[in-house]
DNA sequence: GTGGGCTTGTGAATGATTTCACAAGTTACA
DNA sequence: TGTAACTTGTGAAATCATTCACAAGCCCAC
């Protein structure tokens, strides 16, 4: 397949967001106009992003909702369930183990990990805190796929490389810290630090625009 | 001044917490090269993205870690303090308020609103919860500019306009939830579900990389 | 089954961003 | 002072992403 953009999959998540609450809302069909509009873009965009991997819709009638979804969910790999640690069990991890948003989608917490002797043993959303020594140890009984990242940044990139032994594929990093992944191991950012100083650029800068 | 690209800022912050650790290192000058490596990216792309600012480097030199830093906490509006308001006192509202990330950069929590009566009075790092009621009422005593929304996506948009009435000009919305904005006030999105999401494309598809 | 009204799928055009490549400026040092 | 080694700043080229525009296809009503 062509390499897909970004930006693309990106929207993708989002289109599949508004066709599951068309279907609460009990559409059966959706054209790209509709779609564009509940998110913040085009109708050309929609399509386009769509025939990156094939043709599902109808001319003159759209998109089946249900079709769609179903479609979407196999192309960002939501058809099966994602096995996930928690590497972090502070606030921000606690949160993390605790966030519908997860569940919700197939992503399923098995294990959660820290370094400090006060969280290990404490229950997390169901979930005992293990020592983060045990990762490597738990990986052939757990089988973890993603590792949610929520360590301060001098740990991070000594975390990554456990997980990585641990046969973790892909890191969703939240300390604000560049880290080098081996080879084979997919990480992506989430740094709220960096968003809120995008945000407070395009308020300095406002009337530029 | 001429638009400047969001993935230009975002880099520009990346840049700002290098300067701050080639600091701490003791280096007084840093190459683009060297900024480069430290990111992800190439050395013409850091020279690029200074020169829509101006040109602040010394041929044959590089850098100044202090002017640069500087100058790039002044772009990016870091120079001054943010008055920050954090809506929804659940798990993730909570880890915000003890977030180190955000003081450091000079975000200052002036406040935190929910609305269950449970989480109303209680205190989160200092600061007691108040109803999301009061937001507006408060505003003229906590001049509020930023919000940090973190409520369920079904009530992310009754909040983005109260805020707005609050005065408040930028949100970083940790719902995942499409909302609409009024004129003038600047939404950005962290959005966990959403990226990890991306993640699993990556690891779905990751042969025909 | 025919026509009108919609909507898709997609090449081509445009626009945006990144990379290239090199002249020009600076330092270090003999 | 002269020269070697670096490094910036920046047009131009290349790549990547979005928007345009329209032929082709389908549904529905009659």
């Amino acid at each position: 397949m062509k390499h897909i953009a970004e930006s693309t999959v990106r929207r993708l998540s989002l289109y599949l967001r508004f066709l599951e609450q068309s279907r609460r809302e009990g559409k059966d069909t959706i054209s790209s106009g509709d779609l564009a509009g509940l998110g913040g873009t085009t109708s050309a965009q929609v399509r386009k992003d769509l025939s990156f991997f094939g043709s599902f819709g109808t001319r003159g009638l759209g998109y089946s909702v249900s079709a769609l979804s179903r479609r979407i969910r196999e192309i960002l790999g939501l058809e099966r369930e994602w096995r996930v640690v928690i590497i972090g069990a502070g606030k921000i991890g606690a949160a993390l183990a605790q966030y519908r948003g997860f569940a919700d989608r197939g992503y399923r917490i098995v294990g959660i990990y820290d370094v400090a002797p006060a969280r290990i043993g404490v229950s997390l959303d169901g979930i005992t805190v293990r020592d983060q020594k045990e990762l490597e140890g738990d990986a052939a009984r757990l089988k973890p796929e993603i590792a949610l990242l929520a360590v301060p940044p001098t740990a991070a990139q000594t975390l990554v490389e456990r997980a990585a032994k641990a046969g973790i594929r892909g890191i969703l990093n939240f300390a604000p810290a560049q880290i080098h992944a081996p080879a084979g191991v997919e990480v992506r950012h989430v740094d709220m630090a960096l968003e809120l100083e995008i945000l407070s650029y395009a308020l300095t800068n406002a009337r530029k625009k």
